[in-house]
DNA sequence: CGCCAATTTGGACTTGTTCCAAACTACGCC
DNA sequence: GGCGTAGTTTGGAACAAGTCCAAATTGGCG
């Protein structure tokens, strides 16, 4: 551990916008390790934990920004709470009701046969 | 039209609801032709431009309640909105993201691999 | 260093849905 | 056919997730 969060300001930058302490600390969090599936709240909560102070909206706002500029993906899944996943790549889920936990499947496990025409 | 509400009195009964004026009303709206997608809004005004009254609360009850005992399928699709389907076979959706429209998917459409081995 | 636009923030607000206690009603019983 | 009671319905309050907003803060540039 102990890396520098330089590579995560350049990731920032490229993407139009500017590495302040909130945003930094979140793509800390989101990037760090493996791929991730977060939800606001549950991410809002472990960044106060890491003593970054953070607002709700904030983490909103950081969420749906890096979510239109590519680096994480939304996940719908039990209506009413949105996940993001910091894997882009195409891919589906495994979702347990129980306990609410997400899963990526395997890549391959899922094929998709013929769609009908999409409209206009 | 003018059929009897006798077969979707049978079917209430036979789930053990009491078959009551609100019910009838909506199962009419629901089961009267092909099958159906609907949102609990969306099938509350459609039941008041019928003539019935009935209050949103109970469209949410009775849409529940059908799901329960599997009348019904809760489709999760755009976040933050349910949608009800009257076809309860195991089926795929084509959503419309622009018209917020939902479609069937021919069976055989999608063809699931192997899935991860589910918790006890 | 100082300015300005971008960002953050707390709190109000919105939307979809559930909860609640009171009023209503289906239905078995006599 | 009336009655009693448990199941239903209902309007409005309550909730939860998420967005909006205007004011305060801050990063980056000259």
């Amino acid at each position: 551990m102990q890396r520098s969060d330089a590579p995560l300001t350049e990731i920032l930058k490229r993407h139009g916008m500017r590495p302040t302490r909130q945003r930094l600390a979140l793509a800390k969090l989101l990037f760090a390790g493996a791929n991730r599936h977060v939800s606001a709240e549950n991410l809002h909560e472990e960044a106060l934990r890491a003593g970054a102070r953070v607002s709700l909206a904030t983490v909103y706002n950081t969420l749906n920004q890096f979510t239109a500029v590519g680096l994480l993906r939304e996940v719908t899944v039990d209506s009413n709470r949105s996940y993001f996943d910091t894997n882009t790549a195409d891919h589906h889920h495994l979702y347990f009701q129980d306990t609410g936990r997400l899963e990526d499947l395997e890549p391959g496990a899922v094929h998709i046969g013929e769609l009908p025409d999409p409209p206009a």
